[in-house]
DNA sequence: ATAGAAAGCGGACCATAGTCCGTTTAGTAT
DNA sequence: ATACTAAACGGACTATGGTCCGCTTTCTAT
């Protein structure tokens, strides 16, 4: 056969990954994953991946651009779910309930989220300047803003932007894990919150 | 005169202060001011300020502890200042107020001190894992909890911990300076916010 | 004045993220 | 099959925060 062979995910007249590109991003990511398994994501260096994965460093960075990147590209699959979950899951999540329930549910939702995934999100937020510019964050705060518009915030772009720091994932691992609050806490004070601010006046 | 010479801000008992110590920290200080004013704080390097101090680079690690604590020490200052304002200086910000307008005010205040010391605070709390043990965030976050429980808030601890969040230097700094946001329009959605928060059911 | 102890000093050293660029290799056109 | 090109590769190199430890200075007790 001579067709040209699918690729998912890859934009139409994208320029063709070579063979050994795929078998080296497939190297890379198994040998990630172990390092993470088993010494946390923390403790992850680029140069043990590289040495790990067998490749040098400079591939690891073509691939990657960054620390922060890898750690995006391992947690995208847990991402999308949760991503998945608040756009076309069932309600309170999903759509169908109230701006107010499905907000609280969101906020939940991340809390455990964050807690699952802590190590990985921490890493993933704190090495370079796109905390912000992340795909999942903004469809998050895009979520958010939404909900809250309709929830009729007045400025709902910047609210969004409030409560997002408010479920920063720094903040939520270390009040469970260094200041020792409760996920549970957490999730009580942020229903409070979004109680409060959505109620009608 | 054998008196022992007046040394304020030294706890009682403290073990003295070594005359070539006291010349360092001056020096260091002083060449650090320089460095921020020139190149800004993003851009010193610890390297060079050890050199433009003419000090060994242990010296300066030895003083500050790291590239965070020097910069909460340049911070000081204007943090103190800040601090009296929102403890002893008049309402609404200072006592006499309703909480929601203590609130409030504190918020503004600290939207605008995050962007005049902007760089300083972000690099303050960047490098290290002391975000949350500088003391003057602790005291920000026990002022907001002291208020937010005065207003009948179920867990203020937390719900400090969420407005510490909604008010990072980094989520400040950069939606105005990268997103674009006006600091009125961050004032004016940290007004909903507290007000929404706090009125009465 | 002197000696001893404790604090302070300096800069070589380490770890690690990220860059650079000469070399290799997979795909492609002939 | 061959030659050509663009992509990919690898690892030496740089930048920078932070540590270590043998040497020096200051202070104090005698």
């Amino acid at each position: 056969m001579s067709s040209i062979p699918i690729r998912p995910d890859v934009p139409l007249g994208a320029p063709h990954e070579r063979s050994d590109a795929a078998r080296n991003r497939e190297r890379l990511l198994s040998a990630a994953r172990d390092l993470v398994a088993e010494l946390g994501a923390e403790a992850l260096t680029m140069d043990a991946l590289a040495c790990k994965a067998k490749v040098g460093k400079g591939t690891v960075f073509r691939r990657f651009g960054s620390r922060a990147g890898l750690m995006m590209t391992l947690l995208s699959d847990s991402e999308s779910e949760f991503q998945h979950g608040f756009m076309f899951g069932p309600p309170p999540l999903g759509p169908g309930a109230a701006p107010k329930d499905r907000l609280v549910a969101f906020g939940e939702g991340r809390i455990y989220f964050v807690l699952e995934n802590g190590e990985l999100l921490k890493a993933a937020g704190a090495a370079t300047r796109n905390r912000f510019d992340v795909p999942a964050t903004k469809l998050s705060h895009r979520h958010m803003e939404v909900l809250l518009r309709e929830a009729g915030i007045a400025d709902p772009w910047v609210m969004a932007m409030s409560l997002t720091y408010a479920l920063d994932p720094e903040r939520i691992v270390d009040d469970v894990r260094v200041r020792g609050i409760s996920p549970t806490r957490l999730a009580d004070s942020w229903r409070e919150l979004v109680t409060r601010l959505l109620r009608a006046a």
